[in-house]
DNA sequence: CTTGACCTTGTCACCGGCGTCAAGCTTTAC
DNA sequence: GTAAAGCTTGACGCCGGTGACAAGGTCAAG
């Protein structure tokens, strides 16, 4: 074996390969998301198996995940599966949320047939032949 | 003509009459969307033409308006306009705001089948017959 | 020794539309 | 007289996820 894994890995390295601020890593940490030990000077130490963990975290952020909503995803890694959303409760947080984008998406489009109607109704005229135009 | 028309309306009464709150009308006033006039005693005064004005931001925030989107409805209304919709500001804000609707229709729908292929891809036969059963 | 890069905690600021409490005035009703 | 209801301004809190700054400790290189 190569004695390469002593050297532990300190905040700014694990944002630089994760991709994230060093902010967003003491928020992850100060919210319960990740852990780190402390080095005698007080530093926070992390070690490889962080860099999947954040990673997984900004991907369902990228998506509009909030951070609660990755958790479960999270202690789902944690706990030893590859893939972070195989763990029932990660399961169930798709589902909600799939339900709350569908909810947004209804919303939305009954929101802008209101809006048009309010439009055609203050401006009668205003709304037609606008791409067509002849 | 009968004299009723002396007793200046208060912001309590005015927030009734429109179905909002004190503090809302405070607020839109601070936002410079409604004006008053002060009594003797410092009390906010308002005439009834404030009403349709207030209903018309409540009309329009109960669709997704801002307050800022609302403010050309409300020149449009001050200006003797029946609507507060058919001033030239108002239609162009309408047309954002249809726009706006528009994109973010367009940008939940990508991220509801993005997380529908995350979903997938960490929990193969997770997303299938769901509703059929069978 | 000094510089500079890196680390620490703590705090304010942001955005929108208020809710809510505080402390104090006025006016009305009893 | 006093209590209640209504008014005033001012200021904090919320929600989410940081960015940015302050004031300091640590450590390696020169």
């Amino acid at each position: 074996m190569d004695e390469a894994e002593e050297e532990p890995m300190r905040i700014g390295e694990l944002a630089r390969r994760a991709g994230v601020s060093t902010r967003a890593l003491r928020y992850y940490e100060q919210r319960g998301l990740i852990r780190s030990r402390r080095s005698a000077n007080g530093y926070r130490e992390y070690d490889e198996s962080d860099i999947p963990i954040v990673t997984e975290i900004r991907g369902l952020m990228s998506v509009g995940f909030t951070l609660e909503d990755a958790r479960p995803f999270v202690d789902c890694l944690r706990s030893g599966h590859p893939s972070g959303g195989s763990c029932p409760d990660s399961v169930a947080v798709y589902r909600r949320k799939l339900a709350e984008i569908d909810d947004q998406i209804r919303d939305l489009l009954a929101r802008r047939s209101e809006v048009a109607a309010q439009f055609a109704e203050a401006c009668p005229g205003c709304l037609l032949r606008r791409r067509g135009e002849s």
